[in-house]
DNA sequence: GATTTGTATGAATAAATAACTATATAACCA
DNA sequence: TGGTTATATAGTTATTTATTCATACAAATC
């Protein structure tokens, strides 16, 4: 129990500085997967584990059509897996490192709007 | 020397569940800053050091107008500081989180093309 | 003050895409 | 076979945004 994952700081600083540009691209794509509030809601409850299409609209209240379109572009990218069984299909997370991403930034950004609050609060007395 | 980030699997996985509409707002967002080709080249660049705007227009070779623009929305967005000395403006990494993330996703997509290249590789066999 | 240099910004354009509606497909059941 | 359910997709619209060009601003130097 209390698994963890260790990270090299020096690694993170020089992250791949010669990459090619496609790879580039590659990542930009990714990261742009992970850029609408949509996606994050369905990524989100896939966390917790795997899902049908039909449970993600109600759990997040959304269009059939809608979710089904942003789990497909999900699964084209080989962020989601897809499971069918008989009428249903099933997703679950195909990459842990997708959870790590939203993990880390969900945590800075918290991070940073609590400092705003910090400051905000020291400036209105 | 050999500084690690360690962190905890558990944790990951779930990753704000329970986060309110707008922070989730906010982590898209973030993530959308990073999600165009031309701004992860600008932030590799600041990731070795910080620059100048015209240094980055001459290492990335893009236009300075478009350069300039991409660094104000990032600077907007607090991912990177401006510091000015006479008529030069010296931009850097204002926030780590960003380049961890840019670390374990370009590392997840480089593992991913590796896995198709071997795939690739033994049908053709 | 005039000029040069470094940076920012406004307007215009083109491209990408999220969401909707309607419809298609595909598996199950009666 | 016909009907029902779960999911996918085509076409459309509206919005966003990356880029370019031209210009503005601001600090330094002459």
């Amino acid at each position: 129990m209390g698994n963890k994952i260790t990270i090299e700081e020096d690694e993170v600083r020089k992250w791949n500085l010669r990459m090619p540009e496609e790879m580039l691209t590659a990542v930009a794509n990714r990261f742009k997967l992970l850029s609408e509030p949509m996606r994050l809601k369905i990524i989100r409850t896939l966390c917790e584990s795997e899902r049908t299409v039909q449970e993600i609209v109600n759990e997040i209240s959304a269009s059939q059509a809608n979710v089904s379109k942003h789990l497909s572009l999900m699964h084209d990218n080989g962020i989601v897996n897809r499971r069918k069984e008989g009428l249903k299909c099933y997703y679950s997370i195909a990459d842990d490192s997708i959870m790590l991403a939203c993990y880390l930034v969900s945590k800075s950004v918290v991070e940073n709007l609590q400092d705003k609050l910090s400051w905000l609060q020291k400036v209105e007395n």
